[in-house]
RNA sequence: GGAAGCGUGGCCGAGUGGCCGAUGGCGCACGCUUGGAAAGCGUGUAAACCGCAAGGUUUCAGAGGUUCGAAUCCUCUCGCUUCCGCCA
């Protein structure tokens, strides 16, 4: 949600933004609910505070000047009850467009719609050479007996997989690996509730234009996460941080859960797009000025731990028209995948300014000079590993000629083996 | 699933119809003290909205109701705790 005071104050601003997305917005219309609704409140107010004056003075009044006073506020409550109730009817379209409105990208942002002002960054690392035909994740880990998605299919329909044995301790070890780069630059590991409420989700903007994304269980009106993001960005749903607690950082580990609606027929073969995968998320709060700092450091973690893994990939900075409701920046890291013989995502950071933060009502407070200051704060959010991609990275770029796969360096530690072959 | 209790400010906790936006404590800020700090002492400290301002309105989990007047009484909803049952 923006500021309406800035909307008030920037109305054009804040429709180039929008449009920069590809929403349109009505601003005239939004604009005209708003003086309506400040001149009914100040009417609304007026009344009221006439009608407390009388009641205030009805325990020291004489008896007739009582029985006045008595009549006077019944009949001021009851011109009060009418405004109020114009009142909120208004107030609620008026939350209605505003919640409408998404973020507006950051200044640095390339405005171009949907795909085109996507830009890449940064090149890491080398494209593997093969002397033979590198094969897919999928035709790999079917092979060395670690991924299985035609029984996940008999099971549970299309875009599921088996994860198993040797390709499960993989997943544990990237876990662990994440964990302790992490860890050490002081997040706190979380393993989050999948399963969140309506008011939760809404207000982390994913029922809007992406609801058809979301699992949703009717009977208890709980919603499955796509990602922790919305399970650990409502952890602290109205909540007042001191300044002095802040930047607060987590890594949360979960399952994901997406529809795919919309999603038929691409990518339908292996493990890259499927409904249930497992991710590493990390999300900060932060104070506004430390903000841009913020979105930097979450981009430079994720590259480090990409680098670990001696994985090629690079970095995107993404353009407006690519941008999702809540992000105002956002940066891709998208690996390497030789069978594909291109890059395809495996990270993304994005940094959601105060906007997820007033939906959520997460402020902070901090005194200097005797003042104290209100503010809300700024909410962050980056990939630290999103796992079945990042497993199907390493089968495809650490395949050798026999069929066997490698183990990265430094996942050897965690994973007690080095090398993934056929039993 | 059955029963009971609870939900107050950044946090803890008092408050059972008008004197309550709310005693007190913690925290925080400023000052005094100190070589510096801690401790101690003093002062200050809820937020949102409307308004140039003076000021006003709202908020004691949420939504309704009773009343001229509700943190306080009534109804419903949600959440938490405890006991019982059930399951592990």
């Amino acid at each position: 949600m923006l500021d309406i005071k800035f909307i008030r104050e920037n109305p054009e601003a804040v429709k180039k933004g929008a449009a920069a997305k590809g929403v349109s917005i009505d601003i005239v219309k939004l604009l005209k609910l708003d003086t309506v609704k400040r001149e009914l409140q100040a009417s609304a107010e007026k009344t009221r505070a006439l009608q407390k004056e009388l009641s205030a003075a009805v325990p020291k009044a004489t008896p007739e000047e009582k029985k006045k006073l008595l009549a006077d506020s019944s009949k001021l409550k009851e011109e009060f009850l009418a405004l109020d109730e114009r009142l909120k009817l208004i107030d609620g379209e008026l939350v209605a467009e505003l919640m409408r409105i998404p973020n507006l990208p950051a200044p640095d942002v390339k405005i171009a719609p949907g795909e085109s002002g996507n830009e890449v960054a940064l090149i890491s690392g080398k494209r593997p050479q093969f002397d033979f035909k590198p094969k897919d994740a999928l035709t790999l880990g079917e092979a060395l007996d670690i991924i299985d998605v035609d029984r996940a299919s008999k099971v549970s329909g299309s875009r599921f997989g088996y994860l198993k044995g040797a390709g499960a301790i993989l997943e544990f070890a990237i876990v662990r690996y994440a964990l302790d780069i992490l860890m050490k630059e002081g997040f706190v590991p979380v393993i989050p509730p999948v399963m969140v409420g309506e008011k939760a989700m809404k207000a982390m903007g994913y029922l809007d234009r992406s609801a058809d994304e979301v699992y949703h269980f009717a009977a208890d009106n709980l919603y499955l996460v796509g990602t922790s993001e919305q399970s650990v960005g409502p952890m602290h749903m109205d909540e007042v941080f001191e300044a002095a607690e802040l930047p607060k950082r987590y890594v949360a580990f979960s399952t994901c859960f997406r529809r795919e609606a919309g999603s038929y027929g691409k990518d339908t073969r292996g493990i890259l797009r499927v409904h249930q995968f497992d991710k590493l998320e990390m999300v900060s709060f932060v104070l506004p000025e430390h903000d841009d700092a913020e979105h930097k450091l979450l981009s430079s973690l994720e590259q480090k731990m990409m680098k670990g893994l001696g994985l090629h990939f690079h970095v995107l900075n993404i353009g407006s028209g690519d941008l999702g409701d809540p992000a105002a920046r956002k940066y891709d890291i998208e690996a390497w995948i030789p069978s594909e013989d291109k890059f395809r995502e495996t990270h993304s950071t994005s940094t959601t300014t105060d906007w997820q933060a007033r939906r959520l009502n997460i402020r902070f407070k901090r005194s200097a000079a005797g003042k104290t200051e209100h503010g809300f704060v700024h909410m962050l959010n980056g990939t630290a590993f999103a796992i079945g991609r990042t497993i199907v990275a390493i089968l495809e770029n650490y395949q050798q000629a026999d069929g066997s796969v490698k183990i990265p360096e430094a996942l050897i530690p965690y994973c007690g083996f080095d090398r993934i072959e056929k039993k």
